[in-house]
DNA sequence: TTGACATATTCCTATAAGGGAATACAGTTT
DNA sequence: AAACTGTATTCCCTTATAGGAATATGTCAA
């Protein structure tokens, strides 16, 4: 079985960095964009922005409007909400409360040991 | 150019909805887990844990101490943090805060509106 | 030593990728 | 109609999967 299709969800999506700049690009703006924009600022081949958008948007990580010959990409980003969710439930992982758990923690040994010793001198 | 590889960067290790499910487990645990422990309660096939254990601490995502036959794997959430840092900069397109500027915005558009129509009056 | 156990590695196959180049296609202007 | 513009699609190529099956490797026990 070959990897997972980059349409298959917007883990893999995301999983390329250029697409990753292209929707920060497009959060950036906070509204649409034209192909040709995009083009412009990121000075990548037209044919391999189109690509890009082709994949993001079978995702549903963008949506398109459609003017004349002009096709203006507008980002989706609540389709990231999974991505943050899952991410956020390994938070304790980097967090500072961490720091102070172990903190704690690390007290809470030292103490103990501290009473033992105690004990044994009593 | 195939795709980055899987061992490229978080991103692309975590791609794979397997791998996903082999963290949350470990990070349950929050603390060591030999490899037929992991075999034992997700029921695949040892070779598939193996080689997908392989993929995540070749990107640092789990760390290995060797005891005996027994290889204890725990993860290593920090490495989690860059993917949490770049989702989150999207949370304005989900958030609560998101409907309150939306609401004001309409809000604004309708007084404006409002005020049009009364000077087209007088 | 021999065998059982824990885990990793190898081989195989089908599938899909991303980039580059060329080209197709639809709308617009002349 | 012809030329031009904005964008999408197709072809080609190299590389990397993930799963399944079989096997290798290393360690402990009798």
């Amino acid at each position: 079985m070959p990897r997972a299709p980059t349409t298959f969800d917007p883990f893999n999506a995301v999983a390329e960095p250029k697409r990753r700049r292209v929707l920060e690009l497009l959060a950036e703006t906070d509204g649409e964009m034209p192909v040709n924009d995009i083009v412009a600022l990121l000075r990548w081949p037209q044919p391999m922005v189109s690509k890009h958008l082709g994949v993001l948007k079978e995702v549903g990580l963008v949506s398109v409007r459609e003017e004349g010959r002009q096709r203006f990409y507008r980002i989706n980003g609540e389709v990231l909400k999974p991505l943050y969710d899952w991410a956020k439930t390994f938070e304790r992982f980097w967090s500072r409360h961490l720091d102070r758990i172990k903190e704690r923690a690390e007290r809470k040994a030292k103490e103990q040991q501290a009473s033992k010793q105690k004990e044994n001198l009593s």
